[in-house]
DNA sequence: CGTGGCTGTCATCGA
DNA sequence: TTTCGATGACAGCCA
């Protein structure tokens, strides 16, 4: 067992691994391609493509109705065809549990409401996340019809994002379970009509294929009118078919939550074999963890629900009494609390700034001590739409959603100080929410439970079967996961979190940048901009400076330093390359916000040499400012520099520029044509030296400040390079979170369809189903599950930890049952 | 009148 | 050794 368990856990990281991979790849897309076509697929992408795709294999298959909806063994049909899309699925990144939709559908009286009008932030969320796709808008009426609001997508969509993957599978689960019932021939000629319009659209069969549909629904989007028709299509057909729930009442499908149930137990649809064909193929590494049973969540979801839906208690068969569920969520609610806490703590100190996070994680707490299943459901965040959270999260799912994703758009194109704080707070409630999820026991114990109770339809009290593995390996792994990449998370996303923070308060470096960094950037632009102006300006004082005298001097100078004069110009330009003309001609570089005004001694320079390449744009300046610049003159004669106003009273006979800018060389034969005393000979060597020390000193300042504003910059750019990560990280772990969902389902859809040789089904409680170590898939008695896992004590308590000893968690409740 | 920013200057270091 | 640039430190000016 210790090696089965062993492969089971390989075979997690690897699925976890693969999941990651694949989630980098879709936020690679997010964030290289307008950011919103991979959230979009995450969160409605995946459903539309799904539900089109189950429709054109529904038709095809069907061949034109060939199977009666309502005949067993297209039920049959479809439950094969499902699990197997459901496998095939799994390679795909976005896989939200198809059954989570059925589930919800059951909701909808109920969870409708609160969703609909809870759900409003939510819808948020999807459109928020920049996601607007045309189908959020809407799909959120068609399905909601309530809520006209685009944000109140969510609830479907988050469901059908969530569950993306699900949704085509849902479709068909529906189509197979309810479609006996439900299937109407309207419901068919939609579905015809939808794959007609494929057809149109220049989608061969062949795109049908799930795979091919949906990368050819997110590569190529057909144009708005015919998505959203599509869409609007889609989501009346998922409403009729499956999406029932969603919809107050579908009067078609109603009932489509509590037939599942039954219908599984009745149909023995799947021989042993083929579950664990399916099984394996679902998971070739062999790793095998228990999925707690999601699909049984609704009764839980009912029971604490303060609405009891008709249609939902009414469906489920065996319920489990509704009070002991709601101890279990809560107990799990707080065991999940407790695990997460780590986690939590580092995504929680953030959530609390965050207007809706911080909402929604006290609300949480409250709600979790309030009522379990409530508790739950905010947690379980946008992934959780799971059903069993669903109705109670659904609102929490509406406030975190927005947050998470309108902020992210927000980020996208807002400008950098909200985005960033926006997506800290957003971020934080990822996390939370995600890590919630994903940690989050949520997800699988409160499905577990839900399961259980579902389940319990076969058994009452349903300890998983692979409650061990699922403790153990599943949660244990992906906990470890989870901690993981929260560890990453912690660091890096603490940290930005904390800066984010920080930077509201205003302590971070970014405070000091957003405080500061307006004036950093307005300097460095004032500087720009003063740049040009002072440069007018400067110049003129330059050439002042330096030339006041010149002015008498200037004409001297010009003739014989003309020759000498050039290179030395060229060679400060070089160095300085303050020009400022330039940059005036090069008004991208005002962005840069250098300060070239340093130089700007050396236009004086230019003045006297006209026929130099800048001297035209200086006059330019020149003239603009003119008599700016003649005013400036008087002044500059009046306050001409210490050492112009010594050379003038020692009568050197050139100008200062000419002292300060010529070459070496030069200099020296300047110096040597002159005959000059002594004093003269100091003072021309002083001013020179102090001239030079004087640009030094610009351009020495200048570099100061650029390297300033480039540190800037590159903090910007670091911290929006941290917020996209972050995001990314957040969009993988959703990922994860719902194929873990994805395989909760899928185990539990095979182990309550597995039937012993009489016929009957094996109770989860007493039964689980282990991988052997040659990959085969064997249905083992709880006993022996229990055996191993005393083996395992470390992990045992960990586990229990986790759980709560009270919590019907796996291992609790396994041991229980096992007692 | 105090303060902060800008600028010029000096001293120094290193190439 | 000289030259030159860079830079820290200081002081003056100005808004």
């Amino acid at each position: 067992m210790l090696y089965l368990k062993k492969y089971f856990t390989e075979g997690l990281i690897q699925f976890t691994i693969l999941l990651s991979l694949l989630g980098v790849r879709v936020d690679l897309d997010t964030y290289l391609s307008n950011q919103l076509p991979p959230l979009r697929e995450i969160i409605l992408g995946p459903s539309s493509a799904y539900t089109q795709t189950q429709f054109h294999n529904l038709r095809n298959t069907l061949d034109g109705y060939g199977i009666h909806p309502k005949s067993v063994d297209l039920d049959h049909f479809f439950t094969t065809r499902r699990l197997l899309n459901q496998v095939r699925q799994l390679d795909r990144l976005s896989v939200p549990s198809p059954e989570l939709n059925t589930w919800l559908v059951h909701r909808d009286s109920e969870t409708v409401v609160s969703a609909s009008s809870q759900s409003s932030a939510t819808i948020t969320l999807d459109n928020g996340a920049g996601l607007e796709d045309v189908d959020s808008p809407d799909a959120a009426p068609a399905m909601r019809g309530g809520s006209g609001e685009p944000e109140s997508t969510y609830n479907l969509n988050a469901a059908d994002s969530s569950l993306g993957a699900v949704a085509p599978e849902g479709n068909q689960e529906q189509g197979t379970r309810d479609g006996n019932d439900d299937l109407t021939k309207e419901d068919i000629d939609l579905i015809d009509i939808l794959w007609r319009q494929d057809i149109d659209l220049g989608a061969g069969r062949e795109v049908f294929n799930y795979s091919n549909r949906q990368k050819e629904s997110e590569e190529e989007k057909p144009s708005p009118q015919e998505s959203k028709d599509r869409n609007k299509e889609q989501e009346s057909w998922r409403n009729g078919v499956n999406v029932q729930g969603a919809q107050p009442v579908d009067g078609e499908t109603g009932e489509s939550i509590p037939e599942q149930l039954p219908a599984l137990g009745s149909q023995t649809s799947l021989s042993l074999q083929e579950c664990l064909r399916l099984l394996e193929a679902t998971f070739p590494f062999g790793e095998e963890s228990e999925f707690p049973a999601p699909v049984v969540t609704p009764e839980t979801a009912v029971t604490t629900d303060e609405v009891p839906s008709t249609s939902q208690a009414v469906p489920l068969a065996p319920q489990p009494p509704p009070a002991e569920p709601q101890l279990d969520l809560e107990q799990q609610w707080q065991d999940i609390m407790a695990i997460m806490e780590l986690q939590a703590m580092e995504v929680n100190i953030t959530s609390p700034q965050t207007d809706s996070g911080s909402v929604s994680g006290t609300s949480e707490a409250t709600d979790s001590n309030s009522t379990g299943s409530f508790g739950l459901a905010p947690r379980p965040t946008p992934v959780n739409q799971d059903v069993s959270l669903h109705q109670a999260s659904l609102p929490s799912c509406s406030q975190d959603f927005p947050q998470i994703f309108g902020p992210q758009l927000d980020t996208v194109s807002i400008p950098p100080r909200t985005p960033m704080l926006r997506l800290a707070s957003n971020n934080s409630t990822n996390i939370n929410a995600t890590f919630g999820a994903t940690n989050l026991t949520g997800i699988f114990l409160p499905q577990h439970i839900n399961s259980s109770s579902s389940n319990v339809t076969s058994t009452p009290i349903l300890p998983d079967p692979f409650s061990t593995l699922l403790e153990e390996s599943m949660l244990d792994e992906i906990s470890l996961l989870d901690l993981a990449m929260e560890e990453g998370f912690s660091q890096a996303q603490a940290s930005q979190l904390e800066d984010e923070l920080d930077s509201d308060s205003g302590l971070s470096l970014d405070s000091s940048h957003s405080p500061a960094s307006p004036s950093s950037s307005e300097t460095s632009c004032s500087s720009a901009a003063s740049s040009s102006s002072t440069s007018a300006t400067f110049s003129e004082e330059g050439a002042v400076g330096y030339s006041t005298d010149s002015e008498v001097t200037t004409v001297e100078p010009e003739e014989g330093a003309v020759g000498g004069y050039q290179p030395g110009y060229s060679k400060l330009c070089r160095m300085s390359y303050q020009d400022p003309s330039q940059f005036h001609s090069l008004p991208q570089l005002d962005s840069i916000s250098h300060n070239h005004t340093y130089n700007l001694p050396l236009s004086s320079a230019f003045d006297e040499h006209p026929e130099l390449p800048i001297s035209s744009v200086k006059k330019s300046v020149r003239d603009k400012s003119s008599s700016k610049l003649q005013a400036a003159h008087d002044l500059l004669d009046k306050h001409a520099s210490r050492d112009e106003r010594r050379a003038r009273s020692m009568k050197i006979p050139f100008s200062n520029e000419k002292i300060i800018n010529l070459p070496v060389e030069e200099f020296n034969e300047l110096l040597a044509k002159h005959h000059l005393s002594e004093p003269q000979l100091a003072l021309i060597r002083d001013i020179r030296r102090r001239g030079k020390n004087k640009m030094a000193a610009q351009n020495c300042r200048k570099r100061k400040l650029d390297t300033i504003i480039n540190l800037e910059d590159g903090v910007q750019d670091l911290r929006r390079n941290k917020a996209r990560l972050l995001k990314e990280k957040m969009e993988f772990i959703r990922s994860i979170r719902q194929m873990k969902q994805k395989m909760q389902s899928l185990y539990q859809e095979v182990f309550t369809q597995l039937r012993d040789e009489e016929g009957r089904p094996y109770p989860p409680s007493e039964y689980s189903l282990q991988y052997s170590a040659d990959g085969s898939v064997l249905i083992m008695p709880r006993c022996m599950t229990a055996a191993e896992q005393s083996r395992k004590p470390e992990k045992k308590q960990k586990d229990k930890k986790k759980s709560g000893s009270q919590i019907p968690g796996f291992s609790s409740r396994f041991e229980s049952s096992r007692t």
